[in-house]
RNA sequence: GGCGGGUUGCCCGAGCGGCCAAAGGGAUCUGACUGUAAAUCAGACGGCUCAGCCUUCGGGGGUUCGAAUCCCUCACCCGCCA
């Protein structure tokens, strides 16, 4: 008999808080239940801090519990309030076409081929959308003291400062509504979410007592910072790092993960792989032995690219960063291998017959956004073609100093490169 | 509807007629040190045809030799009162 899921999850360092762990893990014992995750559509496309949550739900289904995917297309509409600051309501296509991504990615980190638990898609606004304000005023906002909601952490900070419209006063409700909804509905008894999600999430666990005299369960996970308290997933630019391969590149993604500070790559093995304690303890070893041979950041880079843009991706992208990286010769890399590495990086292109200087490289390849700034990396020693350092604003590339006879590679400080495509 | 406060560069936040392309902090970038790490130190951080010029301080208009700073007006935000 394999590992009990909470004590995994408890090891793993996933539960912040929960309902009575007892009772749920009895729910747990007594056979399948149906476990729902839910994001709302506030953005194209799900990003690294997502994953966390995300995986517990796969982590359900491993252990044989059906797992619930709900895409916010109802309350995506309304904004789940945040600390500060009002949000910008969305159109409704907007949120429909987000919602529309976001059950596709959603689908990829559970198994629908599973032979008895196979996942549940739903979309809230397939009942928010067709309730009427009586019906909620009068079945959902009755169950609720307003005295109680003031009290929640964000609307008291709100209070204090920007204030809050309604709109998003209402929104535990609705989420609130979604559990009901999906107890009555498919016997969801236990709702995943962020630690943020606590107050909506046990708005609905209260709501569907009240209602149904049901006893269902909440299980939140930590909000994932790394050592200096910035969010998982925003990357060093500030941006965030997405999903979606259009808007962070697969080759980014791995690069993003590669670079995990030592401090928090154990964390980040134990919370988004699905690695065991054995392994996840011998890389901890290697990482304390030899940190500088990064195994453990190798390791969790390639799970995590694997996990969301396949292995073949991941097979290129790890070719990509040791050709870009490893001690061998750029030049030596024969034609088709540098291509399949300028596909993985950011590229441009310049042509040969305009006489481009290094000011005009580094612009090709989007590595600065002026002029100004190509000619400040350039003073401070930070470019790079072919891995020369360039200290000459005026440096022009011939026709051959292109690698296999069209690209330059082009480098701004340590690890920011792009290929440039030199047309004759 | 009335009264008061506010809107500054990526974010926070000073400035309150010229010395302001605008203090300070954060973020970011580069360099040194390294391990494509962290910490630390140093520099940079609106744009350009770059020792000069151009465009910025919510939008528009005005006063002035000169405005982020004064006046008018519009928009939005916050608070108090009704």
């Amino acid at each position: 008999m394999s590992e009990h899921i909470l004590d995994e999850l408890t090891w793993r360092g996933l539960i912040t808080q929960s309902t009575d762990l007892d009772v749920l893990r009895r729910d747990l014992d007594s056979g399948p239940i149906a476990v729902y995750i839910g994001f709302d559509p506030t953005a194209p496309s799900l990003h690294a801090g997502h994953l966390v949550q995300m995986l517990v739900l796969r982590r359900f289904q491993n252990a044989g519990h059906r797992p619930v995917l709900l895409a916010g297309g109802g309350t995506g509409l309304i904004g789940d309030p945040r600390d500060v600051g009002e949000r910008t309501l969305n159109s409704e296509e907007t949120v429909r076409e987000w919602a529309e991504n976001m059950r596709g990615q959603l689908a990829r980190f559970v198994d629908f081929d599973h032979e008895s638990v196979p996942p549940i898609e739903v979309n809230n606004l397939d009942w928010l959308g067709r309730m009427t304000v009586p019906a909620f005023l009068r079945d959902v906002g009755k169950h609720f003291s307003v005295n109680t909601m003031l009290a929640r952490e964000t609307v008291r900070r709100r209070l204090d400062t920007d204030g809050m419209s309604y709109t998003e006063f209402s929104y535990m409700l609705l989420q609130a509504t979604d559990y009901r909804e999906l107890y009555a509905r498919h016997g969801v008894k236990l709702q995943v979410g962020g630690s943020d999600q606590w107050g909506n999430i046990v708005a609905g666990v209260d709501l569907v007592r009240r209602v149904h005299g049901a006893q269902v369960h909440a299980l939140t996970t930590p909000l994932v910072t790394d050592s200096e308290g910035r969010k998982l997933g925003k990357s060093t630019g500030g941006g965030n790092v997405w999903l979606d391969a259009t808007m962070t590149s697969p080759y980014a993604w791995y690069q993003y993960f590669l670079n995990v500070p030592d401090a928090d790559v154990v964390k980040y093995l134990k919370l988004m792989t699905f690695l065991g304690r054995d392994e996840i303890g011998e890389l901890e070893r290697e990482t304390a032995e030899r940190p500088s041979a990064r195994l453990a950041q190798r390791r969790l880079a390639q799970e995590l690219t694997d996990l969301v843009h396949g292995t073949e991706q991941t097979r290129q992208v790890v070719a990509a960063s040791q050709a870009l990286f490893g001690r061998g010769e750029l030049a030596e890399l024969d034609g088709s291998t540098l291509d399949a590495v300028m596909a993985e990086v950011p590229s441009g292109e310049v042509a040969l017959s305009s006489e481009p200087s290094i000011v005009d490289l580094l612009i090709a390849g989007g590595l600065v956004d002026s002029k100004g700034a190509a000619r400040r990396t350039v003073k401070e020693g930070g470019a790079y073609v072919n891995n020369t350092k360039i200290t000459d604003e005026e440096w022009r590339p011939s026709a051959d100093d292109a690698l296999a006879g069209q690209w330059l590679v082009v480098r701004k400080g340590k690890r920011n490169l792009a290929g440039v495509l030199l047309r004759a």
